[in-house]
DNA sequence: GAACTTAACGAAAGCGCTTGCAGTGTCTTA
DNA sequence: TAAGACACTGCAAGCGCTTTCGTTAAGTTC
């Protein structure tokens, strides 16, 4: 391994000048910068980013801790993220928590114990008083997904009763009233405010709330073909389905199909995150955009902002808007 | 921060125990194990790990590069490799190289700097030479889909020949004589691979092959509606495609709902790579299964192994397999 | 030309850890 | 009981870098 001491004795100047040139912290005088770099390429010299990160307690990177690593939604999360904290020169090393406590406490030990400048958590276990502690090592925290009012600028959401009164609105607008509700899982505090939304249009065009209506699902993949069947078997006059993930929309999707009913005309469906494959299903999807990339854009930018303790305001609850496409009918 | 110091003088033994105890390297008296862990929890020391690389060499972690950190491709590759990885107690760290040759240099610099103790390299732009440069620096390099005569055992591919055979052998099997064959880029070695499986199955049927029946593609999503629009004027009683990856395959299923041809029934459509949305799609895509899973699992098992100098026999050329659904009419 | 400022640099300490080496003390073995 | 073997431990060097501090040389001011 070629050391910093290499270059210098190339260069004939000191270790401290040639630390110097490379990070322009300090002034260097130019034919010795000229003489710095020219050793540099010859040797092809690479500095060793953990004496780097050990002699200045910097790290240079952004630690980011997922659900997972693969998915419509974590996917371009990372990936805008990524490419904001890459602009800054600094590097995004990014871990899963898989749905586990565990891992994801592990995850965050592995990032702080890389010493990590900042961190954007996207974490579904950890309490809010764990995400504060957590904050507390690291000041430079941003939470995806989650307010935590002691962090309050540095958490980053969409605004999900907005997204449900958007779904449950086009519905109803398009001439629905008998629209069913297909939540995640209760315990999940999206879910409950996309069924708020849902509520705040039904009360603003005057219609009951009915309970006959609302079933719970799971934002994953588990067991929402069963929850449609239940709720199409009850019969009580449904026309429209507002599924809170795009996810339960493809369970209903199957469902229609079993039972021949023709989505966008026999009944009418709308989703929620405009996951890549909501264009690609056919009818197309209509769905409630999740505003994904601009907050993997905003996460990345608050998280720079705490590093270099800049100021910045915060856009931290994220407009949905709705995707209009295929699957509702319109009775106007 | 704590450091390895205040343990020792907590517990009252030396730094070395400490280390020692810490990483069972060396034996350390039972009585002095539960001083140092009682010390450690009382303190909730973490080790800093850049001291541990800086002084070890070794970072217990291992970098990837991937495309890009999104698509249901990357996704599953890094899932399964990062859940090898943890279970063998070391980290993945995970960068993009975005279709850009200089990321994807950077993004290799930038895991080297961090002396990650093995790669694993899924790259578009890199020459051959440039990966075995690579694996010369970091001895433990896996290249994923690319396979490189002078890193023969450090390669994992799928076997696209047997693929595009499967997928043809599959519509000639189901009576169609007329198969035409949308190819990836042709630049790309793996579209070569897949067209000449097609060739095989034809040869084996007794089929003469049509270069009329082939149209150049793209596996992104550029472009490809046109070459099947222009595929299908060519008129020459096409009954079937055989779109060389599902995004073609997505291309070619809104072609010929513009063109009110029925999948299934008017023509038949088989893709190649199983992407998620394949079996949400109706009619439901058959395709060939890209063993993603497996070569996730395979590129860690395989970089662990050179890692820790064991041997491991790889399996390097995976096999894909028809995944027969409903995109396919059969004649007999 | 003395006194001061400033630009540029080198020496060296130190970041927190691992590890080779040299003990020390205990246990076997003949 | 001497001597070798062994288990355990501490000392201290050193991993490759950053950064403080002091020094030198050059420039500025009156």
């Amino acid at each position: 391994m070629i050391t910093i001491k290499e270059v210098s004795e190339l260069a004939q100047v000191s270790q401290a000048t040639v630390s110097r040139a490379l990070n322009g912290h300090s002034t260097v005088k130019e034919i010795n910068k000229i003489k710095v770099f020219e050793a540099i390429e010859k040797l092809g010299y690479k500095p060793n980013a953990f004496a780097q990160a050990l002699a200045s307690s910097r790290s240079n990177s952004i630690g980011m801790l997922v659900g997972s690593l693969e998915g419509p939604f974590y996917g371009p999360l990372m990936h805008n993220a990524e490419d904001i904290v890459r602009k800054k020169n600094m590097h995004l090393i990014v871990t899963s928590g898989q749905e586990s406590k565990e891992k994801e406490t592990d995850s965050i030990r592995f990032l702080q114990s890389k010493q990590v400048d900042g961190l954007i958590i996207h974490s579904d276990m950890l309490s809010d008083d764990e995400l504060i502690k957590i904050a507390k090592n690291t000041p430079a925290t941003v939470i995806l997904n989650r307010y935590v009012p002691e962090l309050s600028n540095q958490c980053i959401c969409i605004d999900n009763e907005l997204g449900g009164y958007l779904a449950t609105k086009h519905l109803l607008e398009s001439g629905h009233i008998k629209v069913a509700c297909i939540t995640g899982q209760l315990s999940k505090i999206d879910s409950r405010d996309r069924l708020q939304g849902y509520r705040n249009a039904l009360t603003e065009y005057g219609i009951q709330y009915d309970a006959s209506l609302i079933a719970e699902g799971r934002f994953d993949h588990d067991g929402n073909h069963e929850k449609v069947r239940r709720l199409l078997d009850r019969d009580n006059g449904i026309t429209a389905i507002f599924c809170q993930n795009d996810n339960i929309a493809l369970a209903a999707y199957d469902v229609c199909s079993e039972r021949e009913l023709t989505i966008g005309k026999d009944i009418s469906i709308v989703g929620f995150d405009n996951d890549t494959y909501s264009q690609h299903i056919r009818p197309r999807l209509t769905t409630v955009n999740f505003p994904v990339l601009e907050m993997g854009v905003e996460a990345a930018n608050c998280v720079l902002s705490l590093v270099h303790k800049e100021e910045y305001s915060v856009n931290n609850k994220l407009a949905p808007e709705l995707i209009d496409r295929d699957s509702v009918k319109k009775f106007n």
